[in-house]
DNA sequence: AGAAAACATGTAACCGGTTACAGAAAAGGA
DNA sequence: TCCTTTTCTGTAACCGGTTACATGTTTTCT
């Protein structure tokens, strides 16, 4: 491939002058940039990323790390990220980190060393400690406020409310939660939202309360956990849409039905709820817009510069679909 | 951060040998070994990988470019590259391309002047004459073969062969096949293994065959069409899983019966398939070790060269669930 | 002991660009 | 016309590494 050297030569100036002509700037004569655009074009000569970034310390690449591509959840929050990043000229690098704290650094180091120009990090696991070390513009999703990095997040706490609220007025008497593991601050918040509206029943009990990975199979054994414990269970509000098609499978199994025998809905809105039969009631996240916005800032971080933490609070919307449609107001 | 000068002054050496170090080739004596091992833990210097990729035209960088990650069948295929990626010290750039050629070839381009090592192509629409000018280690996904790349394919026609017989074994007396878009391969591949099972049936007639994009949208439209035109029709075989829920909504919006009065398989495997109500049957594609494939062969062709390009055909297998279990034979 | 081989380290060119600086040419102003 | 300003272009240093080559020091072997 042919490089700004032989262009130079091939024009006969020398390689500030095609520097120039490339990068519009400077003063160049109209008869000079005639003669070096068509050695480019001769060429087919394009600047060699790698020498340019060496000298501006610009990639124009960004790092996106998240736990599992394969969770449903992730794959439209990459598009967002993908598209809004190559519109903006850059480019993306994912990074499964399997929610394990080691592989979220490693993959920070790795993305220092190969000069990425920023990272989205949505993670589970990750410690502020653990990130001081990186001055690289980064931008956190679900993480909450924080004063070093900027953070995009659902609102998860009016969802849970808007969720249980839901089941209420659908008819349930009895509400159970299958909440997320307690490390994960979605979760959390998502269990304050539930027990915020719940704690104040007569029929509320901690035991309608159970923990479980944002996973089909747990949800499963959790489900039947819970309702043998407690058979007049009429309403369940899981933590996310895996969990909460874990419960229809496991409420299938023992023969109930939904929603008449009991309700269902999850939270975050994956296109797969709206695939299954039953078709699951959720909250959705504007996971796309998530991830657009979170791209935006770090891009705008990263070529204007920050001046504070932002913190933007997306809100989620109520989808109500059969898994919860107890009154029939739904016709199809 | 630290430089390689910054490290030989410390370690009061030449850069030369530091570098010796830090790639352990050449001679270094066990005492300045340790002088500049201690300056480079000290300064917490670690190479800068762009410089590094300016010299040696390698930057551990892969491409892997696809149509839509958020078609469920690509996660699991992008999580397997990126981690025998990352194994193996590379880093893995994802691109969606939407199926389009023009994205395509942009992708190609960027990833060519950005120095990545090699890409992976997952692509519908591609034609071998647009790819010509890329002299990159390029292995293709479900492009069959081809004399300039290597590729990596799952066994189509064999694969449609067993849906379709496992559907008359399970009493089926008309089937029927929705195609994929005509113009891609594997869709091809999967209707003419159709084809050869059905065309010598009596009941067998050209119009049991539709087009239908990979969609679930599109696919309930074809559907109702097709039961619409037949109402005999006790069998479909859908082209992919998407299309095969597709199969589902519709068949259940018109009241019918899965799997007694039709049964429904796909094809691909995706986890969809597990989660949804009746569950569905499928053929399924080894889609990681695929994409492990894939990537340990372009990594091979980067690392030690090409000698040909390897044409690798994966099998696949008949996974039996109810929305085919006509007779009774899952008993859960 | 002397020569050859092996070990150890530094200098400087190179990868392919950008850009500060300097000098020359053209244009503008008095 | 002469001086200032603007336009135009080239030289060379620099980004941060790698590596061929030269040179010097030890070891090894006869």
């Amino acid at each position: 491939m042919a490089n700004i050297r032989d262009v130079a030569k091939k024009a006969g100036v020398s390689v500030a002058t095609v520097s120039r002509v490339v990068n519009k700037n400077g003063y160049v004569k109209k008869s000079t940039l005639e003669k070096v655009n068509k050695a480019i074009s001769e060429l087919n000569y394009s600047p060699n990323a790698i020498a340019v970034s060496l000298n501006n310390k610009k990639t124009k690449t960004l790092g996106l790390i998240l736990p599992d591509i394969t969770n449903p959840f992730f794959p439209e929050l990459a598009k967002a990220v993908e598209e809004v990043a190559n519109q903006n000229g850059y480019t993306m690098i994912l990074c499964n980190s399997n929610g394990l704290l080691e592989k979220e650094m490693e993959h920070i180091e790795m993305l220092e060393r190969k000069y990425a120009d920023g990272i989205i990090l949505a993670s589970d696991s990750y410690t502020e400690e653990r990130l001081k070390g990186t001055d690289l513009p980064m931008v956190l999703l679900d993480r909450g406020v924080n004063p070093n990095h900027s953070s995009i997040t659902a609102n998860n706490f009016s969802g849970a409310v808007m969720a249980t609220k839901h089941l209420l007025k659908q008819g349930c008497k009895k509400i159970a939660h299958i909440a997320g593991p307690k490390n994960v601050l979605t979760a959390v918040d998502r269990l304050k939202g539930y027990q915020s509206v719940v704690r104040d029943s007569n029929w509320y009990d901690g035991d309608l309360i159970i923990h479980a990975n944002y996973n089909t199979k747990e949800a499963i054994t959790a489900t039947k956990k819970l309702l043998e414990m407690d058979s007049s269970i009429d309403g369940i509000f899981a933590s996310n849409d895996l969990i909460a098609i874990g419960c229809l499978k496991a409420i299938r199994s023992i023969g109930w039905k939904v929603p008449d025998d009991i309700a269902v809905i999850g939270f975050d809105g994956i296109s797969l709820t709206d695939l299954i039969i039953p078709q699951l009631s959720t909250i959705k996240q504007p996971v796309y817009e998530m991830g657009e916005a979170a791209t935006k800032l770090l891009i705008n971080e990263i070529e204007v510069g920050k001046k504070e933490s932002l913190f933007k609070e997306f809100d989620v919307t109520l989808i109500h679909r059969e898994s919860t449609d107890k009154r029939g107001e739904i016709n199809e």
